[in-house]
RNA sequence: GGCGCCAUGGUCAAGCGGUUAAGACACCACCCUUUCACGGUGGUAUCACGGGUUCGAGUCCCGUUGGCGUCACCA
């Protein structure tokens, strides 16, 4: 039989980054076996609903490469995918109906006071336990009712004795006694359905054979699968995929600056780098594995039951190194097209094109986000305050004496050098020629011009290469400067 | 509080009755080097606790502890 998954979120804002990996995952357990990933929307929830919202889930699946195979954008036999469309043709309610014709669920007229007085709250947190109080209802008085167009819900009967067992693939078989069951509401006073009966009803007429979702869900599973055997569906696979979390090990919060996969893009994480990674929390791909590759990879080499059953902690320490890990992979047209514009932003008087493509090899080893160019290549503008100290090193053993020394020194051999011949290479020659003659070794050598040309002990590159970007008389006045500031 | 789930270094994790308990991030040291980074080499650090079962337990069972989830006309 084929596999059919689906990613059925609501349209409430930006993508989380534990939905986009479901997502994965559901894309992946999929096209593993060749079979179809679809998308729904599950916009029952009319009050929490986003402007814009729907495009937000394209745009990231489509970002993300999660292409699917039917949903709402491209169709496809079991449509309409969006489900306020599906309760205009009144789905949900004509099951809804038909599980109340077998007993199976019944019509509650409850008000909001007396579901209030049944209310209980424990360590500050509201209880809800419904008592079956309109299961009593003759029917002479739900008719009567109905007929008065008093406000009702559908809520499902739940046997209060014996226990359900479901099976997870991933955590095995779980089983609870009923009594601890409460009778959810399956259509709510609008019309319109709860998640909880929408999501059984569309699996099955969509054809769903694994349900891939949040283990958040666990303990409302053993409600869907009464409600699968009240219909006589066939129960599908369920996956439970366990929690990503922050370092305190709570659910991810905007606060650490990983909250969604939108965000995470625009802190300038490539979007393959964030797949990677989230794929790796709660997964691996086996015994002896590169921990860099890409969707086909994992397509390839995707089994579901390698999926761990402990959340994993998000750590950003190790996303930033992965991210400069794709950085560096890229090759360096691809590198220059998407760092340009950075280093222009950060470098405005830098006209010449083959400066901004000189930095640009030069930060590509250097940098985990495209934003740490700035700070990387900002003193190519302007020499930043630095402390005399810089010009101690103890390894190359420089001091501020001997600073003042080097760079009065090279001064005259710099003036004494063709505009057109300043370039790194004829740079290193003349001053390692000097060097020699003194017997000063390379690296201290440099280490003094370094400071005095960028005010930085580090840089991304070599000083004779600031020499040169710098240019003649730039140079020339960054070591007078270093001169004066020593003197 | 009831119910359920989970438990290997700081983090992600391999392991599936016999291993010197992999690997990656982070951290430290050294090498390379025109500084830093990259790269290379090495190092510190883990089986929550207590009982069983077994010749032998990180691996199986029970309990304890801890963490998480859930108990909505939200999904």
């Amino acid at each position: 039989m084929k596999i059919r998954t689906r990613f059925a979120p609501s349209p409430t804002g930006r993508m989380h980054i534990g939905n986009l990996r479901t997502a994965l995952y559901a894309y992946l357990i999929a096209k593993h076996e060749g079979g179809d990933f679809l998308l729904r929307i599950e916009d029952t929830d009319t009050k929490r609903e986003l402007e814009g919202a729907v495009d937000i889930i394209y745009d990231s699946l489509k970002l993300a490469n999660l292409k699917h195979d039917e949903g709402p954008d491209i169709g496809g036999p079991c449509g309409p995918y969006v489900q306020s469309e599906r309760v205009g043709l009144g789905i949900y309610m004509k099951y809804a109906k038909q599980l109340v014709e077998e007993n199976k669920a019944y019509y509650c007229f409850c008000s909001d006071e007396r579901l209030d007085s049944l209310k209980q709250v424990i360590n500050g947190e509201e209880i809800h336990m419904y008592d079956k109080h309109c299961l009593n209802l003759s029917k002479d008085e739900i008719d009567k009712n109905l007929a008065s167009g008093m406000p009702y819900v559908i809520r499902q009967n739940v046997p209060t004795e014996g226990t359900t067992t479901f099976h997870d693939e991933i955590y095995g078989d779980i089983t609870v006694e009923n009594a601890t069951l409460d009778d959810m509401i399956l259509i709510k006073s609008d019309g319109y359905p709860t998640y909880n009966f929408a999501n059984v009803i569309d699996d099955h007429l969509m054809g769903i054979t694994h349900v891939v979702r949040g283990c958040e869900y666990l303990s409302s599973t053993p409600k869907y699968d009464l409600l699968y055997k009240a219909f006589g569906w066939e129960i599908p696979k369920y996956i439970h995929c366990p929690h990503i979390t922050d370092e305190t090990h709570k659910k991810l919060s905007k606060r650490s600056g990983h909250s969604s996969y939108q965000d995470l893009l625009e802190q300038g994480f490539l979007s393959d780098c964030v797949i990677n990674f989230v794929a790796l929390l709660g997964w691996t791909p086996g015994e002896q594995f590169d921990e860099i590759f890409d969707l086909d990879y994992m397509i390839k080499n995707f089994n579901y039951k390698r999926i761990s059953k402990s959340s994993a902690v998000f750590d950003i320490t190790k996303l930033k190194w992965m991210n400069s890990e794709y950085i560096k992979k890229l090759d360096i047209d691809t590198f220059y097209n998407m760092a340009e514009k950075y280093i222009v932003d950060a470098l405005p008087s830098i006209k010449n094109s083959n400066h901004i493509h000189k930095i640009a090899t030069m930060v590509q080893s250097r940098i985990e986000l495209f934003s740490d160019i700035n700070d990387l290549v900002d003193f190519f503008n302007k020499v930043p305050e630095y402390d005399i100290d810089l010009y101690n090193n103890k390894k190359s053993k420089c001091d501020p004496v001997i600073s003042k020394q080097i760079l009065s020194d090279i001064l005259p051999i710099l003036n004494n050098i063709d505009d057109s011949q300043f370039n790194n290479d004829e740079l290193f020659n003349l001053l390692s020629t000097y060097g020699k003659e003194n017997n000063i070794k390379t690296n201290l050598l440099m280490w003094p011009i370094r400071v005095a040309l960028s005010g930085k002990e580090s840089t991304p590159c070599g000083a004779t290469e600031i020499l040169e970007i710098l240019g003649k008389k730039e140079s020339i006045n960054r070591i007078e400067a270093g001169v004066a500031k020593l003197s």
